[in-house]
DNA sequence: CGCACAGTTGACGCACATCAACCTGGGTGG
DNA sequence: CCACCCAGGTTGATGTGCGTCAACTGTGCG
């Protein structure tokens, strides 16, 4: 499947134009396969094709946190290829696929053509405003917020590029995963779930994420789509 | 004082010129004065002249979280400019001055002239790789390692504007406000700074951090500039 | 069948929040 | 010039959200 031929919206729109032509190699990813590491000048431009990927990053320790979650039509190292250098690495959350596109000599943002240079930026524009919807989560929501919030925006995110059901969607990340992307512990993450699916906001059972009060779950994250563009 | 004259390093030096002949509105603005609003359309690029400001969000019940602190050189509302609606306020840390240069219609980053584009798009970049660390911390740093961290950041980038003492710098912000920065409540601020001053770490008295054992310091916070640039 | 990994549960501890009181110093007005 | 004021800082007591550890329970795969 060449990403192309994906239902895309907003600034994946040009994404897909750019890549149209270009020799784009595709890969298959079982879950947890780490796609780029961490400190390493990355080769290719990689666009997730299917599955769900993350930006993650490890400390000396082993502690691990997540700091994007990449969907389809995503891509996934917009600053490392620019730059020279990825402060994070790339993995899997679940299986899936990424086209992998080959890269020169670092570019700078003029260099690229308008289209690309379009694409690059809008994705980094809507990255950035992720990454601070995650941290008022990280620094000033509990447990439960965080998690619904996290849920919130997923739906949305999936909703725009078609792959939402209309009463949730399939999420085969595992509980230890969602903790290093809410910063819980695994164990925290499970009994957040239960708590959420006690008060009959969702249910979430073999990787499919269903949302019984749309209305109350956002409520309670205190969700606003509009950062999503 | 006008922008062009200030010292400037890394992307700055682009931004300066590019500014340099453009209709820039000095305004001086106190401590926690806001300078644009959360859900507004910004009518101005803000530039920092001098002093500390930050990005920040409040939640509907009065929590705050700050997602970003500005120095003298940088641009307060990259995106809020390009996309036409902010997600955050951009408010004073401390007392100081903003460039305000007027903006049109809402543009796009090929509306832009190349220097222009290539000032947007690194400090972008830059701020993103910031906004990552901070997750990291605010997810899996305890208070110690998350302050000892924000420091050590902090005087790197004070370091590359010229802006740094040899043993540390001014920085005139409250305790509550550091709360706001790392997702800490202001009591606890106090604690965590009385134990890094009580093992010999630093001293902040008057708004002014001195750095006794720099050494420590970054291996505490598990601090790797890299990521700056 | 059984191994390995993910999920579940309970016991316990700690890092941080919250509340409340008190201290301190710089700015202001009478 | 002193008295007051008040924001910010400091300290102690107490509560709690989440982490950690450990054991047990599914569940899919070789």
């Amino acid at each position: 499947m060449s990403i192309a031929l994906r239902p895309h919206h907003n600034g994946r729109a040009a994404l897909s134009g750019v890549f149209r032509d270009a020799l784009v190699h595709e890969r298959t990813v079982v879950s947890h396969m780490e796609v780029s590491l961490q400190g390493e000048t990355p080769k290719f431009v990689h666009v997730v094709h299917s599955g769900l990927m993350c930006r993650s990053h490890m400390l000396a320790d082993g502690r691990r946190q997540i700091t994007a979650v990449l969907l389809p039509g995503d891509i996934c190292n917009v600053e490392a290829v620019l730059t020279g250098k990825a402060d994070y690495s790339v993995s899997a959350l679940t299986a899936g696929s990424i086209g992998e596109i080959p890269t020169g000599s670092p570019l700078e943002i003029n260099d690229l053509a308008p289209d690309l240079r379009q694409a690059f930026w809008s994705q980094t524009l809507r990255d950035a405003a992720i990454l601070r919807e995650w941290m008022i989560g990280l620094g000033r929501r509990n447990a439960l917020e965080r998690t619904a919030h996290l849920f919130c925006e997923l739906w949305t995110r999936l909703q725009h590029i078609g792959l939402a059901d209309v009463d949730g969607y399939e999420m085969k990340v595992t509980q230890s995963d969602l903790g290093d992307i809410l910063g819980l512990s695994g164990v925290h993450v499970n009994r957040t779930l239960q708590q959420l699916r006690a008060i009959g906001f969702i249910h979430f059972r073999n990787g499919t994420l269903r949302i019984s009060n749309p209305a109350e779950l956002t409520k309670l994250a205190g969700f606003d789509p509009s950062y999503l563009g």
